[in-house]
DNA sequence: TTTATTTTCTAATCCATGTTACGAACATAA
DNA sequence: TTATGTTCGTAACATGGATTAGAAAATAAA
């Protein structure tokens, strides 16, 4: 369940157990929805289970930017653990299956074991990392580029999801929630959209997206993995894609 | 030194003592210089003791994106000890003062210390949450309000360097990091940064800034401190500004 | 089925920001 | 001082992406 912690930090026996035992419930929720929303104080944390999701902000002008997209596995809202309120929402993009654990039972964990504790630093780091790199995307490329470097990061995330990177998948955001992650009109994520299927870089079939070319598409892309962190530290480099 | 952590979790004497007591060396960077670079690899982390730096990565066109600032009693690469290889560099912005831990020091002290744990989470999801609002700075403000934004947030931090928000302060960057920051030209910048003086908004000596009309020009800038977390869990909100 | 609603797609026009170019002001070093 | 290099300031022009407005297609609801 929650165990790609392990990617980052070799977790003992005992330690798989205590999170698979971490006591917890479970709520569904329906496409649309919201999770958490800016200004939240709350005492517990809520893990993805199964579906999308997405983090956003909505500025005084009352403008969207979509931050990060939640995938099966992700943590919601350890930050309110650690800090205050919320300071932005998460809402579903699919309908969702959500893990809520007691803050203590967390926390208490996470005190009696430093894997645990390391595993969520790095977690969060991660996070962080991939939210650098969205400011390089959104800051300083042009559309084609920024469009593109998203698909790759989606087709790379849900490689932990079983679907191989370049290996066709479902988008499950429309054109206007793409344009709110990279800083772009519909209007214009479409016009993008249509010239990367053009150029027959992407293939599409309702919300099914391939790639004929997926090398060559990376490239175009700027897209390199290392920012994912998708490797355990200690191992070999090894440059799978 | 690193105390600063206490805004977040209430440390107890003895771990103030620890924190103080790790074994560090000191190092002095001038101007301009590399504190890390993407791909480093290190076994030891580095807090800047005085001056500012920044970090940025460069795109596979070369363009820049500055991804946040460092002011003293930041963590430069807390990230390295719990991931792999750098993501990013770190440049200094001034002349620098770095005091460097050994790696083991810090982990032990941290699975040791609870309360040192929680501190680096709790920091590392600060700098999570001040990246996210850059995102939407870049992504979903014009320039302007861009520009305000940053100068909005550096005055709030420096705050706890002791100088009040909307106290003139001396802005380490020239236009170009400016610009590179916030996802504009060096020449749309000045443009910008001209139209917020002639307004009254902003006065400039050299490098010195002053707002004359700080509430106006939060206003203007859609500046709200909330994300930066200042204020410690459990402590009553009161809008301090 | 039919109707309602959301999403996609396209075209025409506009404008905020990028580009190029260069002189002035300031630093820093020799 | 005089050289040399940054940084700042501005003007003229180009353009990528925004805006506005709808029509077509897909999806959901009745």
């Amino acid at each position: 369940m929650v165990n790609k912690f392990a990617i980052h930090v070799s977790l003992s026996d005992l330690d798989r157990a205590a999170v698979q035992g971490l006591p917890h419930s479970v709520r569904y929720f329906e496409s649309g929805s919201y999770i958490a929303r800016d200004g939240d104080l709350t005492d517990h944390c809520t893990v993805l289970l199964s579906g999308f999701a997405f983090r956003h902000k909505i500025t005084g002008q009352g403008l969207r930017q979509i931050l990060s997209i939640l995938i099966p596995g992700d943590i919601i809202n350890l930050q309110q653990l650690y800090l205050d309120a919320a300071d932005h929402n998460v809402q579903t993009l699919t309908p969702c299956k959500i893990a809520t654990i007691p803050q203590v039972a967390l926390r208490t964990m996470a005190s009696d074991r430093t894997a645990i504790a390391d595993a969520l630093i790095a977690s969060t780091m991660v996070d962080a990392s991939i939210y650098r790199e969205w400011m390089v995307n959104i800051g300083r490329r042009d559309a084609r580029t920024r469009l593109a470097h998203l698909l790759c990061e989606f087709a790379a995330r849900l490689d932990v999801q079983g679907i191989a990177p370049g290996q066709p998948y479902e988008l499950p955001m429309t054109q206007e929630q793409l344009g709110d992650a990279i800083g772009l009109t519909t209007v214009h994520v479409n016009r993008t959209l249509r010239g990367l299927i053009k150029d027959g870089l992407v293939f599409q079939n309702k919300r099914g997206i391939t790639f004929p070319e997926w090398e060559i598409f990376m490239v175009e892309a700027d897209f390199n993995s290392r920012y994912l962190h998708l490797r355990e530290r200690g191992t070999p480099p090894g440059y799978s894609f």
